[in-house]
DNA sequence: AATAAAATACGAAAATATTCGTAATTAAAT
DNA sequence: ATTTAATTACGAATATTTTCGTATTTTATT
């Protein structure tokens, strides 16, 4: 009854049910073509499993099963943050923020909105 | 001769060869043992997988092979953190920014590096 | 030169992840 | 009620990754 670590394809599935909330099947297989071509039965199978391994929960409507996330977005994010954390960016948060910045990735309103952030946190600290 | 994504356990190789230089199967299988526990032969299997997909190069010194990382860690790390930003942040750096702040915490002085850096950035844009 | 030690090569088993065909079930439409 | 359509269940094929045993090769030791 662990609830184990979402392989890649879990987590695309996981995305959708944060983003979108709780779904069928049929809509989750429908958003997923609209990035690549999966077959039905293929992203039925890969939430079956999912129940498994209790990522996800789900309830009838019906003839259909209604899945829902069972892991935290924020749990999952912190999950994964840290291990490129340790595994890619030897254990420091610093480098992997400022590579993230330094690549243009963010526009001008948001580093704004990262700058207050930090500014508030180090508000904290004194 | 297309140099693909590497795998978990390469990713692990590849840290090793990135903080340490060239290295010989044995270092790193000796290496990777500080950590968990693996034989001989994996590694080596690895390291061999790795260099048919080009991300090591290799040199022979006496019976010995010496290994060097061939890709670039900061390719490398690019690579990774623009599949979480995409995967797991929805796209957003600066989401991925503020939850790896609010969380691993960086200290007072690193935070003020990257208040500075921060504010370098917004100059280049306005 | 014979033996031992250390390294690589090879292949295959085991574990994990992905994909999908087909059958069975359920609900809706006629 | 029968047929049709949609859905789930099941099992297997495929692909990928990880692991390691055994054989071969190479170097060092005696």
């Amino acid at each position: 009854m662990k609830k184990l670590k979402p392989t890649e394809s879990e987590l695309e599935i996981l995305q959708i049910l944060w983003k979108c909330g709780a779904s069928s099947v049929r809509f989750v297989n429908d958003e997923l073509n609209k990035n690549k071509q999966v077959g039905y039965t293929t992203s039925l199978k890969i939430m079956q499993i999912m129940a498994d391994k209790n990522l996800v929960s789900r309830i009838k409507d019906g003839r259909t099963h209604i899945y829902s996330a069972a892991i935290e977005q924020k749990d999952t994010q912190n999950q994964l943050l840290k291990k490129l954390v340790d595994g890619v960016f030897a254990g420091s948060a610093k480098n992997l923020v400022m590579q993230a910045l330094g690549n243009h990735e963010a526009s001008k309103s948001e580093l704004e909105e990262i700058r207050k952030f930090i500014n508030d946190l180090e508000e904290e600290k004194s």
